[in-house]
DNA sequence: CTGCATCCGCCACGATACTG
DNA sequence: CAGTATCGTGGCGGATGCAG
């Protein structure tokens, strides 16, 4: 185990993290925020989500107040996902995530690319 | 793999967030914001980090190009860790995550628990 | 002190099949 | 369509040992 944890803040940080830092959390929030309600099928099309990890999420961010979960108990059943105030809040430093990373990434894989480069030029010598 | 996935935005968002998006990456980068120069060690007390998932992480990092890395080839080595521009780029919207974490944990603990309550007193019947 | 390599447990996640 | 149950695997992440 990790211990000497001399930073309470990054302990609190990653408690919530591990609640709702995972990716699939994130892309979800972001999907609703885009369409307002999506059905469970919807998202998983959208998301290119295995079935097991969007209801798994999906429970969790509705205990979490995240996401509001409405159930039509039609014949072929119907159920409707969409955010709550809560979710809705969380929506706008998650958008700056996704825009930063969208902004980002040919950055990262330039600096990727030159690492990778010099790495292989340098492998010994001055 | 399992996809038909529909939206590439998420595709990317989701690259990106599988790259930086590990608690270790985004705790290092709040560390490292916060005190500007680190030392390996000083890493590892700080956030109660193994050595191998700080030297790893650290090492990706650096391939991204988030952290610059200061090495000192006297005899006892020393290593100094501190943020690029691209990583202090990357610590505004982390920091708007952080804030929004630390503000929303206790809404989505009563959250947690309403659910749960509920879920306790309704396993079945109407 | 800084770091890499190895071994290994653990669980997160995906694939599949089944129910209502 | 919406979800659960089961199983198998990859890899995350910790512990230890070694090297410069």
């Amino acid at each position: 185990m990790a211990q000497t944890n001399g930073c309470p803040d990054c302990q609190r940080i990653n408690e919530v993290l591990s609640r709702v830092g995972d990716r699939w959390s994130v892309l979800i929030v972001i999907s609703l925020a885009q369409y307002g309600v999506l059905r469970f099928n919807e998202l998983k099309r959208h998301l290119g989500i295995s079935q097991r990890m969007l209801s798994l999420t999906l429970r969790e961010m509705e205990r979490d107040g995240l996401v509001s979960r409405t159930y039509y108990p039609t014949i072929p059943p119907k159920v409707e996902y969409a955010l709550t105030p809560l979710g809705d809040s969380f929506r706008e430093p998650v958008t700056a995530i996704g825009l930063w990373a969208l902004e980002n990434l040919p950055n990262i894989d330039s600096a990727r690319a030159r690492y990778d480069e010099d790495a292989e030029k340098e492998p010994k010598s001055a």
